[in-house]
DNA sequence: ACCTATTTGTCCGTATGTATG
DNA sequence: CCATACATACGGACAAATAGG
């Protein structure tokens, strides 16, 4: 992986490994499907508390870049790769769009239902 | 303000204050331009944990609800409970997609339950 | 069906930094 | 200069979902 963090820097800890896994998927180093470390074992590797990696990676995950579950850790979604179905993009938008607007998975599903048959 | 937190309850404490801000605005309580309570104030008062109301306070910046300022506080934003054009952009996005890729309304929304969930 | 290990999620506590007024 | 109040980071603890034996 060989990501680097500067505890010196500027730029907030939890950022720059944002930053770095940006990088990362740009530079095709991680593709879609690939896992990310455990977040304490990153944490371990890189000299970081285990909350500022889960928040970096929570950050991912509210990008859409990420996708994370509990015992199963951290997927890089099917965005890094630019040649991703139009569906799944909308998808992604409005998952995003609809957890910012607190509205719940069902309310949401309601609403596509409605919009698609109106 | 007389929020109230249930700290037995199924809903993420901070989530639980998201909602209950999210609802002042909704009712008036909250207009644009109050100021909510300093989180360590209203963790007080609400028996919470410093962090668990900033990570509230955070979200509802992240929305779009609120603006965070060190020093300052948290104040209503101008365009308070407008936060709806995204998840409609997103909704209608989605449509285009879905009718595009031939899906009908009940497996878009079975598809988009399950993103939120996921 | 059961159990165990893994891994994120939430919450609490503490400390220090930094922009605002 | 000083008080206020959010921002970041560290630490520990337990809960809950997942995967695999």
């Amino acid at each position: 992986m060989l990501w680097k963090i500067d505890p010196a820097g500027d730029e907030p800890l939890y950022a720059q490994l944002v930053a770095q896994v940006h990088l990362a998927v740009a530079r095709g180093d991680l593709a879609a499907g690939d896992r990310l470390p455990a977040a304490r074992e990153l944490a371990g590797s890189l000299d970081l508390n285990v909350h500022t990696v889960l928040k970096a990676y929570q950050r991912l995950r509210d990008e859409g870049l990420i996708e994370l579950r509990r015992g199963r850790g951290a997927v890089v979604t099917a965005r890094g790769g630019a040649g991703l179905p139009p569906v799944e993009k909308a998808l992604a938008a409005l998952v995003r769009a609809a957890r910012a607007a607190n509205l719940s998975a069902e309310t949401t599903a309601v609403l596509v239902r409605e919009a698609m048959n109106g």
